[in-house]
RNA sequence: GCGGGCUUAGCUCAGUGGUAGAGCGUUCCCUUGACAUGGGAGAGGUCAGAGGUUCGACCCCUCUAGCCCGCACCA
């Protein structure tokens, strides 16, 4: 026996327990012979991480895709891991060193470090998969990836080794000396990707540099970072700048103007190119390349040279600097600036180059200005243009195949729009910088020789081996100290789970995977790569679709941020409201192309929702209804069964529809609507009667239609609750003569019942027990108060369905007696149904004034609607050119209008004058 | 600056070239044997504004206003 409410948080673990013990999950479980594959890859969750709401909603929508699949007989797999997040993670185990006091990573070693870090992840890494379970999310949790091989002969590292290897064999990774972005803090370089534009109230500083050799002559350039001077090769202006005409002659010349860098007496051109707007500010821009993307653009077309400043926690470096001495007196000036300056980080050498300019009376202006900041997303530090050696791939080359796939159709996005992003993304896609100066992650393959010469390879052997070939003889080689971008390794997802680069079983049979689910924000970071990473290696995308789904945000619509304080622990939703209601939620939610916003109400409304499933359920075991037994729809013989049987394989079939179309917010409204309205609010409250009655065929057949139909109602809403529904499987009789024992590997519902004519019948049922109840509130009737009506006009047809519902008539509209009569009663409250007239006689129960109210108020509405009809006919133009139908549907309204209308006159004028 | 999205009931949101819908909230009634986490009945909307296309526009097009989100960016 049910238990008289639902406790979600008692039975939601054990039935976990079940499915595990069960391995309901396992990749193929329940298949078919033959069936078609349908695999997921689960966007692998950052180790570091804990549930929050976007996890929620990703992977309750992967969930009810593969537990839907998994039901209609697909083999399914639903790929599970993490991701081990390079920088996030060592940066957790480094402030934990911290706190405990220990030697930090640097003093440990990188040795030591990695195995702290591994000890971490061991002990924390699996915090996120455990809530992942907790959602109820079906994965094969016996086939769990990390993106990092403890060793590097462990599977998920040699494909990340063999990745690199042949992407660089090919000529699409390569090492180059460009700027990159540098995060101080971490040390290490960040991809553009990585970087977050900040704004941030400043100031623009103009300088006044002076030109060599004419006495009192400055040319001003303004720039936001004041110390970066100390770097600057160049001014440039602009060759069509009326103002520098001078200059730009001299500039083509081949004798450009100089100008004397104050402070560090450095002899500088003046350069004429495109790149200063002559619109902005002075028009005059101070060049260093070295610390800036455009200047190092600017350096690049003129040859300057680029003078790196800062060391890798950018503090100046300017004594030990040969590139900055180069070509400088030793003026006592400059002594002065590197005595003042040299260590300094780069905010106090701001600070400071800044009074020392103003002492020199070579500042003309400074204005407050707010400008965009690059920040580094990890360390929120700003990010300083850093000139090094970094590995990049060719994104450019490896984009082009990832474009035509999802141009020809190959992979769609949907919605449909996102492609857009893809294409703009796609197409002007920059190098992607993949080394990353930190030690948790996968070292980088590659060894230098002593001339730098680097020799990439899957192990060291080989390397060696082709250093000696090269060298002529054997040559020790080091090792490259930087590991990989993490996304490298994610970029591979879709088939290093799956056993890639060995041939495995799973492999030939998943990939391409089917669906992929994920949020917009890492369209760029992840897919994108996933597209790049499996056209190149497997030769095929490796998804068919990508459905993306919005951000979950707070109630207010605000972004959830833990800054911000307003972040929703979905396990604190979990507790108080079970998973199946927080899952529900998130369905109904996931509307196309909209950011999710879960109030606590509508949490709570679908909570409600599953009690009322519990207590339908309830209801079943009561009327022993017997529930998952073998039964044909055909066979049934009363017009509610065949009714809600028709109902059931509507319901079916949309939510069917809305799922092939990733529409779940449909799927679960048209689910939710008819357990609720259809299924508990009417056809239960229909068959009442019969079960309260005598036993018998139609007892019987009834109890197995409820009984059934509650089977398929909780095999439809298994794959959005999952809990409550094999929680309910497992518990209703004939629970275990079932041959299959749990829910999750049951048969998708597929009856195909039809029967239109039943259907009209008990639609015209309800219609009558609506306009009943609603008479009787808006005359006041008293609730419990039986009635009798009057039925007059009616058909043979209507004379049959009143004498076959007469028990559910009585029971729901409160009706004691139906009579038979030719006409309408006079005096009595009048109801029009069909062709028939159902009169409500008075007998004291009935509020005249409320009657005439209401006969008003509708009559009212008939003829505003008339009159918008009549113009609609009216219009010799509507008729000719609207279609046929439409005309003719336009006239039957019209017609039936009219008619209740003089109905309700009728009605009118037999009531008496009071 | 470029691109995308949104504006429909008090709130959160569906929606279709031809009667404007849901959930929550709200009002009234109901301790009826599955369920008060419930049942029944209501009220409530110039579909942001202005034009246009159309027989007909909430829907398609243009503009305006407001809000949101990406991407890029000026020293």
């Amino acid at each position: 026996m049910l238990e008289k409410t639902y406790d979600a948080a008692a039975i939601e673990p054990r039935i976990a327990a079940e499915w595990e013990r069960a391995g309901a999950f396992k990749a193929g479980a329940g298949a078919k012979p033959d069936a078609p594959s349908f695999s997921v890859v689960i966007p692998p969750p950052n180790v570091t991480g804990s549930l929050h709401m976007g996890h929620a909603l990703n992977n309750t929508l992967q969930d009810i895709l593969v537990r839907y699949h998994r039901m209609k007989g697909d083999a399914v797999l639903w790929q599970p891991g993490t991701d081990h997040a390079g920088i996030a993670t060592q940066m957790v185990v480094e402030r934990q060193l911290m706190e405990r006091q220990q030697p930090g990573r640097r003093a440990m070693g990188r040795e030591k470090f990695l195995e702290t870090v591994w000890k971490w992840r061991d002990e924390s890494g699996g915090t996120i998969i455990r809530q992942l379970k907790r959602l109820g999310a079906s994965c094969d949790w016996s086939r769990e990836r990390f993106t990092l091989g403890r060793t590097e002969s462990d599977q998920m590292s040699r494909a990340v080794i063999k990745a690199f290897v042949d992407l660089h064999r090919d000529g699409l990774i390569y090492r180059d000396k460009r700027l990159v972005n540098w995060d101080p803090k971490l040390q290490t370089a960040i991809s553009d990707l990585e970087v977050q534009q900040v704004e941030v109230k400043g100031s623009l500083w103009h300088f006044r540099y002076p030109i060599e050799g004419e006495e009192g002559r400055f040319i001003v350039v303004a720039t936001t970072r004041p110390e970066t001077m100390l770097g600057d090769t160049a001014v440039a202006v602009n060759p069509e700048d009326e103002r520098y005409a001078d200059f730009v002659a001299a500039h083509r010349a081949g004798k450009p103007v100089m100008v004397r860098l104050p402070l560090v007496g450095r002899l500088i051109p003046i350069v004429a190119d495109e790149y200063p707007d002559p619109e902005a500010g002075s028009g005059a821009v101070k060049i260093t390349p070295a610390h800036d993307f455009n200047d190092f653009e600017v350096g690049r077309r003129h040859n300057l040279p680029k003078i790196n400043l800062y060391d890798a926690e950018s503090n100046l470096v300017l004594r030990a600097n040969p590139d900055f001495l180069a070509g400088l007196a030793p003026t006592p000036e400059l002594e002065a600036t590197i005595a003042a300056l040299d260590g300094m980080d780069r905010f106090n050498a701001r600070k400071r180059v800044v009074a020392m300019l103003e002492e020199r009376g070579l500042i003309e202006k400074i204005e407050p200005y707010t400008h965009t900041v690059p920040h580094g997303d990890r360390s929120a530090v700003p990010i300083e243009p850093f000139l090094t050696d970094q590995w990049y791939v060719d994104a450019k080359k490896m984009a082009v195949p990832a474009l035509a796939a999802v141009r020809d159709g190959t992979t769609q996005f949907v919605p449909r729009n996102w492609e857009k992003t893809y294409f703009d993304w796609m197409e002007n896609i920059q190098p992607w910088c993949i080394s990353r100066q930190l030690w948790w992650g996968h070292q980088i393959p590659a060894w230098y020789g002593p001339d730098g010469k680097a020799f990439v390879a899957t192990e060291a052997a080989e390397a060696e081996r082709a250093a000696a070939q090269h060298y002529g003889k054997p040559t020790a080689l080091k090792r490259d100290e930087d590991v990989l971008d993490t996304w490298f390794s994610s970029g591979l997802w879709p088939f290093s789970t799956l056993g890639w680069p060995d041939e495995t079983p799973e492999l030939a049979r998943y990939y391409p995977t089917a669906t992929l689910v994920t949020g917009f924000d890492i369209i760029f970071f992840w897919v994108a790569r996933m597209m790049m990473m499996g056209l190149h290696f497997m030769g095929e995308a490796p998804f068919s679709e990508v459905y993306i789904h919005g951000i979950v945000r707070d109630e207010r619509g605000a972004k959830m941020s833990k800054t911000k304080g307003n972040v929703v622990d979905p396990l604190d939703l979990i507790d108080e409201y079970g998973a199946d209601a927080l899952r529900f939620t998130m369905a109904s939610l996931a509307t196309p192309g909209r950011d999710v916003k879960p109030a606590r109400a509508r949490i709570e409304g679908y909570r409600n929702f599953a009690t009322k499933l519990w207590q339908a359920s309830r209801f079943c075991e009561l009327n022993e209804c017997p529930v998952g037994v073998p039964f044909e729809p055909e066979t049934a013989k009363e017009t509610v069964n065949r009714w809600i049987l028709t109902e059931a394989n509507r319901a079916v079939a949309a939510v069917e529809a809305a799922i092939g179309a990733f529409r779940f917010d449909e799927a679960a409204g048209t689910a939710y609507r008819f357990v609720w309205n259809t299924y508990c609010d009417w056809y239960l409250e229909l068959i009442k009667p019969t079960l309260g009655g005598p036993e018998g065929e139609a007892k019987t057949e009834t109890r197995r239609t409820a009984g059934w139909v509650l089977g398929e109602i909780l095999r439809l809403l298994h794959p959005f609750m999952p809990f409550i529904t094999e929680e309910i499987w497992a518990k209703l009789p004939p629970a275990s003569a079932r041959p299959l024992p749990l829910l999750a590997i049951s048969p998708w519902p597929d009856s195909g019942f039809e029967d239109r004519a039943a259907a009209a019948e008990i639609n015209w049922l309800i219609r009558l027990v609506e306009e009943v109840r609603s008479v009787r509130a808006e005359t006041n009737i008293p609730a419990g108060a039986q009635i009798p009506v009057v039925v007059s006009d009616a058909s043979a047809e209507t004379r049959e369905r009143l004498a076959r519902h007469q028990a559910a008539i009585a029971r729901l509209a409160r009706v004691n007696e139906v009579q038979l009569a030719k006409s309408a009663p006079s005096g009595s409250a009048q109801i029009v149904i069909g062709e028939a007239i159902v009169s409500i006689p008075l007998a004291g129960l009935i509020d005249l004034g409320a009657e005439r109210a209401r006969l008003a108020k509708e009559t009212d509405r008939l003829t505003k609607e008339i009159g918008k009809l009549d113009a609609k006919l009216g219009n010799p133009e509507f008729v000719a050119k609207a279609p046929e139908e439409v005309v003719e549907e336009q006239r039957e309204r019209r017609e039936d209008a009219a008619l209740r209308i003089d109905r309700m006159q009728a009605a009118l004028a037999r009531l008496p004058s009071s």
